[in-house]
DNA sequence: AACACGCCCTGCGCGC
DNA sequence: TGCGCGCAGGGCGTGT
């Protein structure tokens, strides 16, 4: 799944469910990564006031409560589809007769619902309050981010980290790190201390390049990302080193590898990224 | 206190 | 054709 662009992608197509109102659910009862936390009766008649995204959560605002969905590593959200798919997990369906599912094999996502106060904005909830700032947002500046870079140049961290973690930049995730890392000419394995302070002006504009790239070719579909509507995005078809190792570099012609870094995947180019 | 690692799951592709 | 292994977009909880 679904890296921060797959999931705007889906924002900007579940904005159809806006004045919407829920009618019932359906759950699967199996275990997501989280048990449900509410009951159908909780968000029965509510209406879907807006949607919104943070990091790789979808935020439904009803009048109510803010329901966030993660989709994990495999979930997707498909509207209006009639038959019960294998890995249902939840499927809302509106007095309109629209209907959104919940499909996720691996179970890694959640849907959770929590009440709204008057003054409680959904950054403040406990699974979004120590997310890091919004990539895509007008106050992600160069500037900020290597305000952001010096608050942690103490840490012990590697360039991977560092883009990865949502706690400082959020919303990046395996896949656009290391492509941002090539794109920057830096090994994931560089440690952010030793990077020169110049090359932050790099990493900073390859950060909105990629992802917004990806938003523009509606998203990596690499097994489970589809759209709401069945259909796949097409930014796979131009990484540089994700998933290409034993491949050739397309600009030195040397060899991809691919190396572990905290349990996840790195790969890159040992000429172009040093 | 910071860091590495296991674990939550199913499914797929690979080598034997 | 079948079996076992390693691996997969994430991220929380544990142990050192």
């Amino acid at each position: 799944m679904p890296e921060l662009p797959e999931v705007e992608i889906l924002k900007h197509q579940l904005v159809v469910l806006e004045g919407k109102i829920i009618n019932n659910v359906f759950f699967s009862g199996k275990k997501l990564k989280f048990m449900y936390n509410f009951k159908e009766k909780d968000i029965k008649n509510e209406e879907i006031l807006k949607l919104y995204r943070r990091n790789k959560y979808l935020i439904l605002q009803t009048n109510k409560y803010w329901l966030l969905i993660h989709l994990g590593m495999t979930g997707q959200v498909i509207l209006n589809v009639e038959e019960q798919k294998k890995h249902e997990h939840f499927k809302i369906t509106f007095k309109d007769g629209t209907t959104l599912s919940y499909i996720d094999p691996r179970r890694f996502g959640l849907i959770m619902a929590y009440k709204r106060t008057e003054y409680l904005e959904y950054c403040a909830l406990d699974l979004l309050k120590n997310l890091g700032i919004e990539p895509l947002s007008k106050e992600f500046t160069l500037k900020k981010y290597i305000e952001i870079f010096n608050i942690n140049k103490t840490k012990n961290l590697t360039m991977k980290q560092f883009l990865m973690d949502n706690q400082y930049v959020c919303g990046i995730g395996n896949i656009y790190a290391n492509e941002i890392l090539f794109m920057s000419k830096i090994s994931p394995t560089k440690k952010i201390n030793t990077i020169n302070i110049k090359k932050y002006e790099s990493i900073y504009q390859n950060i909105l390049t990629i992802l917004n790239k990806a938003i523009l070719l509606g998203g990596s579909s690499i097994s489970d990302f589809k759209h709401t509507n069945g259909l796949s995005g097409s930014m796979q078809n131009f990484y540089n080193v994700y998933g290409r190792d034993g491949e050739n570099c397309k600009v030195c012609n040397n060899n991809i590898f691919r190396i572990k870094q905290n349990g996840r995947s790195s790969f890159y180019c040992k000429k172009c990224q040093k």
